[in-house]
DNA sequence: GAAGGACATCGACGGACGTCGATGTCTGGA
DNA sequence: TCCAGACATCGACGTCCGTCGATGTCCTTC
């Protein structure tokens, strides 16, 4: 709000991470950043097929069907996975550039200090 | 909340992220889930000295300084930063081991399908 | 010791989130 | 054609989150 002022310190070199850039992985980090979530996704990556379908996925959790509905779909919404509906069973399976951008996110210079 | 019954596809292999794991990464996640935390953790990070004075990370944003001292909060709470008091003015620092922690999740198996 | 500045804390507000029960939609089989 | 099952959607509830202005705490300097 004030005037910017000047840097009492380091003028914070300017490879930092930008505004727009945040603003676009945050969502992602969001999206995984559940318990329920995260064991969701684990659990489609770590299936033989890298697939699951969702009567397999709701047995792992003491939650309503409504609730692992919802968590995944926030998970598709937020690109994390793929729909694929095959008669009655719809199956998720995990997008990997999309778990490859957060994944630079720790391994470039953005956020890795050393 | 019913009998388990039995799965209708893959028996979903065992070498998914326990829920006690989820459960320990998942507030990490949380407080990097935000553009304003992501960008604070980016401009500590890619400082010159590997750490900030509070007084220069407000200058980056159009927040108030209570918001700011807030989100710092957040993070050195989740153990992503540390704080060192030096005189009038407080200097942030990145966790490296709490970063690593977080990219390891998606460099093993737990996460990365291929 | 009085004043000013850097940062944290407090209390409040609006909005988003996680969860649920109930209901809707679609598919396959009797 | 009708029914049962799999999954999504809806509406509601309590809680947490991001932001703010105001105030408190600590340190330096005069």
């Amino acid at each position: 709000m004030s005037d910017p002022g000047l840097a009492c310190c380091t003028p914070l070199s300017g490879t930092a991470m930008s505004a727009d850039q945040a603003e676009q992985v945050a969502p992602l980090l969001k999206a995984l950043a559940d318990p329920v979530r995260l064991r969701l996704v684990s659990l489609i990556a770590s299936s033989a097929t890298g697939e699951a379908c969702v009567c397999d996925l709701g047995g792992a959790f003491d939650l309503t069907q409504a609730t692992i509905s919802h968590h995944l779909k926030v998970l598709h919404s937020a690109g994390l996975l793929d729909r694929d509906k095959r008669g009655v069973w719809v199956y998720y399976a995990v997008r990997p550039e999309a778990l490859t951008a957060v994944a630079s996110l720790f391994s470039t210079s953005a956020l890795a200090p050393a």
